[in-house]
DNA sequence: GTCATCATGTAAGCCGTTACATGATTGC
DNA sequence: GCAATCATGTAACGGCTTACATGATGAC
């Protein structure tokens, strides 16, 4: 699950660890709290896999025009603290920033998780439809169609609510239930929009 | 989490292992697929810490008449089976149906688990105000507002919905975000009954 | 010169999972 | 006697957390 959030942050831009964590618990709300604890032992994974490869200590002739690294909170700093580090220590092997990319086995990997059967938690799913985009139209509606069936079936097994229960616990089961139609109601608004783009592609723009 | 949950139940009426796990799947929704290779290893821990004990092999006078132990399936055939295999191997050790019960130590465990800090994520929060009834009404008070507090303050951090985002990402961080607000106006009407339960107590019943 | 922040990493541990192994009871 | 279900347990592993250790940079 990581490592798709990581590759997906990875696709539009060069990154670092800190960063990565900073996108993460900003712009996706969900994974708010995944810690360094994770992300640098599922970096080095991903880069002992090929999924990823870093661009640091050697010469870099990209970043400067096109595709610059990160750029994200406004401030330079962090860009010029590593051409400064670089020319104090211009031979190598200081501790540097690790700025890294996806590579096409990584993209490959990544477009696997999207689709990929694997976990089908609310967070699973929440972070694949975010990346979304990445996906065909017709995946993408086969992820929004295999969500709502798996909702459905969920609200279908919470059958009656249960008349022994005393009002906490029957509050929770009603509350838990009511956010999981919910859930399916916004499945549906969302289905409908990416068949109508279906059937009538690029309407306007 | 497991433990409280264990517990709870435990409060209610003596269980074995495999009973636990369908009133968990059952009637609370949340911890749904929790499995047995995480119950019974809870339970030998409980058992460990002197907060179960288990009823069986040997004298069982109680469970005859009051509290009788989980007939809760409208299956007798259960109950009927451990009294066949006692019959059947009268000395004792053979693999039977382990009941347990909880002591005072695990009562007192429990409370510690309802109110004690603990995790919050909302799976705890959740378990917790199932078992609500076992706290007192300011406790419960308590843990309704510390939550509210936390999740105002969540949706606080998840400030401008970025407009850097395509629309699957916004999509999903704004359905999130209309979860939290939604979570946070059901708080809303069970504090406001329990401030009433609390300032007129027992209005009718 | 020292503090906050940026940045990377390791170690230990928790909490749960899947998969496997075993055995009793019931119904056919 | 065979399959399904009830019932208990073990082993291996996974993913993520906390806490710790280290170091560079920039602001004051």
């Amino acid at each position: 699950m990581l490592d798709l959030a990581i590759l997906g942050l990875l696709e539009e831009r060069d990154l670092h660890g800190y960063e990565i964590r900073r996108q993460l618990r900003e712009h996706l709300g969900l994974l708010a709290n995944v810690s360094f604890g994770s992300i640098y032992p599922a970096l080095t994974r991903l880069e002992k896999a090929g999924a990823v490869a870093t661009t640091e200590g050697s010469a870099e002739p990209r970043g400067a025009s096109a595709a610059a690294p990160a750029p994200p909170t406004g401030s330079l700093s962090g860009e010029l603290a590593v051409l400064r580090s670089r020319r104090h220590a211009p031979g190598r092997s200081r501790r540097a920033k690790k700025v890294y990319r996806i590579t096409d086995a990584g993209r490959q990997l990544f477009a696997e998780l999207l689709t990929g059967g694997g976990t089908d938690d609310a967070r699973s799913f929440g972070l694949r439809l975010a990346f979304a985009r990445h996906l065909a139209p017709q995946a993408r509606l086969a992820l929004l169609e295999r969500r709502r069936a798996l909702l459905v079936q969920r609200l279908g097994e919470a059958q009656a609510p249960r008349d022994d229960l005393d009002v906490y616990a029957r509050s929770v089961v009603q509350h838990t239930a009511d956010g999981v139609a919910r859930d399916i109601s916004w499945l549906d608004t969302l289905i409908e929009a990416e068949r109508a783009a279906v059937t009538e592609p690029t309407p306007t723009a």
